[in-house]
RNA sequence: GCCCGUGUGGCGGAACUGGUAGACGCGCACGACUCAAAAUCGUGUUCCUUCGGGAGUGGGGGUUCGAUUCCCUCCACGGGCACCA
């Protein structure tokens, strides 16, 4: 028999989309425009299984919403600037841009072996000088809106890498590369002000109404708002004020002490004169930062010996310690204790036993129990109370529930002038400096009279140099012999550049506004941006839930407020797709084993020389557990099309994808099936273009075009809502009704030869390779990327009659077929009537019958 | 600890707004074709059953004529955040 030869053809109709240029999007201002956009990959090597399931996701989206009459716009680039670059180079002594590029040519090449319906015209590398130019000038647009700054702050530093490290690069407080302790240093960085906009990208997160609510929770979340009071306390003795933040300002009459974080500058003035202090605060920039050592870390202080007066209070006087559980980058880097409505400074007052001063109490307590209550939480209790209630000791606030107690305390802060309501956020500003050399370089100038300089628009780009040595350690721009001297553009001095490079994720938080005017001379063309912005359909994974979407949401905002573009919302709908998984497979000795060594079956698994295998757990495909599956060998052996329908058949694209053996075999066999089903002279001769007998609509043609449009309804409605393994369930449905259609006449002829092109048409986004395959041979006019979806005809969407089911009470008894517009008493009437309802019902009276009509009629007996 | 998700056959999963649970696929079994195998096609496949039925969507309870769907509660798994005052 023959068989469809995939590596052939596939590479074939990649060749005709190519050379028609098929794909490449111009901006038509008649035609409605949707912009389709998947993550842009890392050029890490090559393309691996999620690469693929994000990339066949977005490309069905691109090429239905195309057959739907849109002017798609559907880009592909590269994220190439980064860390494994550097270390590529360090290990195998080729320069990061040759390895960037190398890679970049290879999934290049297996994206295109994807049949992605791309536009490959617009196609950049963020690491290219083109883009990077536009980008320095955002950051000089940045600094002169006040957007970027710098300031001294304290970094994760790698004393033998010599190097700050981000925090995801800090495992278990040690250096992931150096494997040496973590330091805490300070150090002048580049800060982006995300927080000017933190209230606003809070508010906007409820316009995202096409956006996953797990992604809007966790931007919410990381923005992390809190409503509060800011409190002065005044030192005794002094002319001056340690200011604390408090979002529970009700409590004030239950503190009995203040605390400083170890950072706070209060603590490093006053170890100068104390050795004890300052050996404390190197104990505490000791201490790990990992989960594990903060949850054991005791809670340790140390008593500076200073006393603040209670701002209510004055007579009252509380110590000033400095403790370690204190972030200085929270509010203003004190606290105020309260420990009886706090754990952390209840398990803190305990062991420096200073007073517990309960002053919340639950509401409803007789007067015994509260008596209890507070007795046990001032003297024994180790848990402290935070629940809602009454407050109590509390002089003006007494009896007032503790919403109410902190509006009156707050009131009362404002009118002593020593403190005033504030709202908090858990959103830091941006630190965008690195001490790395594969980075977009910051267009500054250090001036020893002029300070620093912005480069001049003209000088731009400022480049990386190629003569770069890496082996150094360190910052590799700031090694370099020449190129960060130069004069200052303002005085003409010697000057010198700065050396460090921008954080990646500023190169992935604009590209998709790049994409609109990809050469432009500028960042962004206004009107290209205009017509093709937002984008429209988003796509990629869950890991981007908060960094990578809230920057880029903070750039357009930015952006705007530079005059460079005229939008607030990069992204008007999202989707994250689940992970691709697989088994996990380990011989005898416990050593992982890849899924090609091992052959599966029936629930067991053997290696190919028949030694045991124990299948292990479904995890996320990764080097470590070697359960990957080479997309390269998937794609050679079954093609991509095959690969493209099974990443789309089996799981809702939300969820983990297991990837198997069998499932990618069955989609090959539908594949096949198609094929066959198309290719049958008997099934595509006749018919074409002629118009429907007038026998179709009657017996099995009938039911089988009923079918047909009821399906295609079906895939629309699938494909609008990213239910891609239902559209596929109904292609499959519809196959098998289909190939069982026997009758031999005319009108069966002419439908199954309708049938045939419908079916072409609605694989066409999801199989495009066999789509265009089979478009020809039915003998198609020009492409089928080109081609209309097809439309659900109404008239064949009612049934003349339809199965109703006869419950009785709540039980199924009896399906009945009644006329579709039949009333309610016919429907009573015939279930009454059917034999089944009559043997269950024996001599009983129905009660009460109720009719859904066109869904069940239940008999209550 | 707090905040989200998710629990349905041997497996992945369907079931629109409370109305025939298990569509479709995988796997498995049997059959056809074949000298045989592969491929292909067909039939069956939630469990129990005395073949009348009965049970069943993580467990328990509730609302309803009727619950996978709504409410309460507990359990398991997954994810996010986490000394955020």
């Amino acid at each position: 028999m023959e068989r469809y030869n995939t590596r052939e053809r596939e590479a074939h109709w990649q060749a005709v989309w190519q050379r028609e240029a098929a794909f490449e999007a111009a901006e038509l201002p008649d035609r409605p425009k949707y912009y389709v956009l998947e993550m842009f990959p890392y050029p890490s090597g090559r393309i691996h299984m999620g690469h693929v399931r994000n990339y066949t996701i977005g490309d069905v989206i691109a090429r239905y919403k195309r057959a739907r009459g849109f002017n798609v716009l559907h880009p592909m680039g590269w994220d190439a600037f980064g860390l494994p670059a550097e270390n590529a180079a360090i290990e195998r002594k080729v320069h990061p841009r040759e390895w960037t590029f190398e890679n970049i040519a290879t999934m290049r090449q297996q994206l295109k072996s994807m049949g992605l319906s791309l536009d490959w015209s617009r196609e950049f590398a963020t690491c290219q000088p083109e883009y990077y130019e536009q980008q320095q000038k955002l950051f000089l647009a940045f600094l002169g809106q006040g957007l970027a700054y710098r300031r001294k702050s304290w970094v994760n530093w790698d004393p033998v890498d010599q190097t700050v490290l981000a925090n995801e690069q800090v495992i278990d407080g040690r250096g992931w590369r150096s494997g040496a302790p973590v330091e805490r240093r300070k150090l002048e960085q580049w800060f982006f002000r995300i927080t000017r906009y933190a209230d606003e990208l809070l508010q906007a997160i409820e316009t995202l109404e096409r956006w996953p609510e797990k992604v809007r929770t966790m931007q919410r979340n990381w923005i992390g708002r809190s409503t509060g009071a800011k409190v002065r306390f005044r030192l005794a003795d002094r002319e001056e004020w340690i200011e604390v933040f408090t979002t529970r300002p009700d409590t004030l009459f239950g503190a009995s002490f203040l605390a400083l974080s170890p950072q706070h500058p209060l603590s490093a003035a006053l170890a100068e004169h104390s050795p004890e202090l300052a050996s404390f605060l190197e104990e505490c920039a000791s201490l790990g930062t990992s989960e594990a050592a903060i949850e054991q870390a005791p809670k340790l202080g140390f008593d500076t010996g200073l006393e603040v007066l209670h701002p209510y209070l004055p007579e009252m006087r509380l110590p000033v310690y400095v403790a370690n559980f204190v972030l200085v980058e929270y509010g203003t880097g004190a606290i105020f204790g309260c420990p009886a409505h706090d754990q952390r400074d209840l398990d803190f007052a305990r062991r420096y036993a200073l007073p517990v001063i309960p002053v919340v109490a639950p509401a409803d307590q007789d007067e015994e129990t509260r008596a209890h209550y507070v007795r046990h939480l001032a003297e024994e209790a180790s848990e402290a109370y935070d629940g809602p209630g009454v407050v109590i000791n509390s002089h003006f606030l007494n009896d007032l529930e503790v919403e109410a107690a902190k509006r009156a305390a707050i009131e009362r802060l404002e009118q002593l002038g020593e403190g005033e309501g504030e709202v908090q956020y858990r959103l830091r500003d941006w630190g965008v400096s690195r001490q790395r050399y594969w980075g977009c370089p910051i267009p500054v100038v250090h001036c020893a009279g002029c300070g620093v300089v912005p480069v001049p628009e003209e000088q731009l780009p400022v480049t990386l140099p190629d003569d770069i040595d890496l082996g150094k350690g360190g910052n590799a721009l700031e090694h370099h012999p020449t190129w960060k001297h130069v004069d200052c553009p303002e005085c003409g001095a010697p000057a010198l550049r700065d050396c460090d490079t921008m954080d990646t994720f500023v190169d992935s938080s604009w590209y998709f506004a790049r994409f609109c005017s990809p050469f432009a001379e500028q960042p962004v063309d206004a009107a290209a941006a205009r017509y093709w912005l937002p984008v429209d359909q988003y796509i990629g994974g869950i890991e981007h839930a908060v960094l990578h979407l809230l920057y880029s949401r903070f750039f357009m905002r930015a952006m705007k407020d530079c005059d460079l573009i005229d939008l607030e919302e990069p992204f008007s709908s999202l989707f994250t797709q689940g992970m691709v998984v697989h088994e996990t497979y380990a011989d005898e000795k416990g050593a992982w084993l890849s899924p090609a060594e091992v052959v599966v079956g029936g629930g067991k698994a053997e290696t190919k020389d028949g030694r045991p295998v124990t299948i292990g757990r479904i995890e996320k495909m990764s080097k470590s557990k070697k359960n990957v599956v080479d997309t390269d060998h998937i794609i050679a052996s079954y093609g991509a099309d095959t690969a493209r329908w099974f990443m789309l058949s089996d799981s809702p694209p939300d969820r983990d994808l297991v990837w198997s053996e069998a499932g990618i075999e069955g989609a090959w066999r539908f594949n096949n099936r198609v094929w066959r089903l198309a290719k049958s002279p008997e099934r595509s001769m006749a018919a074409a273009g002629t118009p429907m007998p007038d026998g179709a609509k009657e017996g099995e043609s009938g039911t089988l075009l009923r079918q047909l449009h009821r399906t295609v309804e079906g895939v629309t409605q699938d494909l609008e809502r990213f239910h891609f393994n239902r559209a596929v369930a109904r292609v499959h449905e519809y196959v098998n009704a289909l190939t069982s259609l026997k009758a031999e006449d005319e009108a069966a002829a002419w439908v199954r030869r309708f049938g045939v092109e419908t079916l072409v048409r609605l694989i066409g986004p999801m199989m495009p390779h066999l789509g265009e395959e089979l478009w020809e041979a039915l003998g198609g006019e020009g492409l089928l990327c080109d081609q209309p979806w097809p439309e659900a005809d109404p008239v064949f969407l009612v049934e003349d009659t339809i199965t109703l089911a006869v419950q009785m009470n709540g039980k199924l008894r009896a399906t009945i077929e009644v006329p579709s517009d039949a009333d309610k008493e016919t429907a009573e009437r015939l279930a009454l009537a059917d034999e089944s309802v009559q043997r269950h019902l024996a001599d009983q009276t129905p009660r009460r019958v109720i009719v859904v009509p066109g869904r069940v009629v239940n008999i209550v007996v």
